[in-house]
DNA sequence: GTAAATTCGTTGCATTTACAACAATATTTT
DNA sequence: AAAATATTGTTGTAAATGCAACGAATTTAC
């Protein structure tokens, strides 16, 4: 068997450390930058979208983005339909540094990306999002409380 | 510019979430699974080492190591010629439970690669080493306090 | 239309994660 | 051989992570 998770595991793990290490400049502790890029790129989702996205718990996801209300990157609005749901919009404090975060990924998707042609990284991104299809509905499946069966 | 790594990151998430899920039959908690795996492949590996393989910080792994020694699955032993470096092994619980995580991880490779040809597999496994290794060079150098260029 | 189920958000708790700083040994440099 | 540097391991502290459990609003089922 290919083990495909477990070079997945260590690219994973390295980019997020180097992440989390160069977005201390903006003020932004451990994991923060995920939910700034995914609130930046989608105005007005809501906390529970925005944990599915990153595949993080929902709890997880309600305090770090309660932290970044708190440090003014992010506002919560209501809805006026759904006295329930709280749209998320990201501040000018958050757009100024969306474009950092922006060029700090695009650098390291250019860095991991070295040595493969313009073929090989479209074909790589095609397969991975394939992937990702793939383990997004076990990890829905699982996260509901269901048992895999193997 | 293709953003492969937020593919990989939305994956990893999911895959150890399941993992985290799955493993606590067996009485490992968050992370454990990737230090027994790497242990019980290379018996005798130093905890340096350990962390990184798996792309974590060494404190982490000393914490995490420590912890699975105090829960009996693996041991330290100290080395003759060098006085400094204590060497990893699995115990007997933890050589027990390896197969079990191995199937796991095997499912899981194997769901993640479903609609994949063979040659599509193979190919996938060849760009993400590719991958691991371009990353891992710069996760070094970060980690080290080197400031990136970008 | 009401009851049941689901969605969405929160908090209490236990745990992991990682930076900083230190100590001890080992290796390299001069 | 002594001094400087690197390696390996630890602990203090601060923070994130995630499960369990709750409440409230909404949607679905009967």
């Amino acid at each position: 068997m290919k083990e495909i998770l477990r070079e997945i595991g260590m690219i994973a793990r390295a980019l997020d450390s180097i992440s989390n290490i160069e977005f201390k400049e903006y003020d932004l502790t451990k994991g923060q930058y995920l939910y700034v890029v995914r609130i930046c790129e989608n105005p007005g989702v809501i906390q529970e979208k925005v944990a599915e996205m990153i595949k993080v718990d929902r709890t997880t996801a309600a305090r770090a983005i309660k932290k970044l209300e708190m440090n003014g990157f992010i506002e919560k609005k209501e809805d006026q339909q759904n006295k329930k749901i709280k749209k998320l919009f990201p501040t000018e404090k958050a757009k100024m540094i969306y474009p950092f975060i922006k060029k700090e990924h695009d650098y390291s998707d250019r860095m991991a990306l070295e040595g493969f042609s313009e073929e090989e990284a479209d074909l790589m991104y095609n397969l991975l999002q394939r992937v990702r299809k793939n383990v997004e509905k076990d990890w829905e499946y699982v996260k509901k409380g269901n048992k895999r069966n193997y």
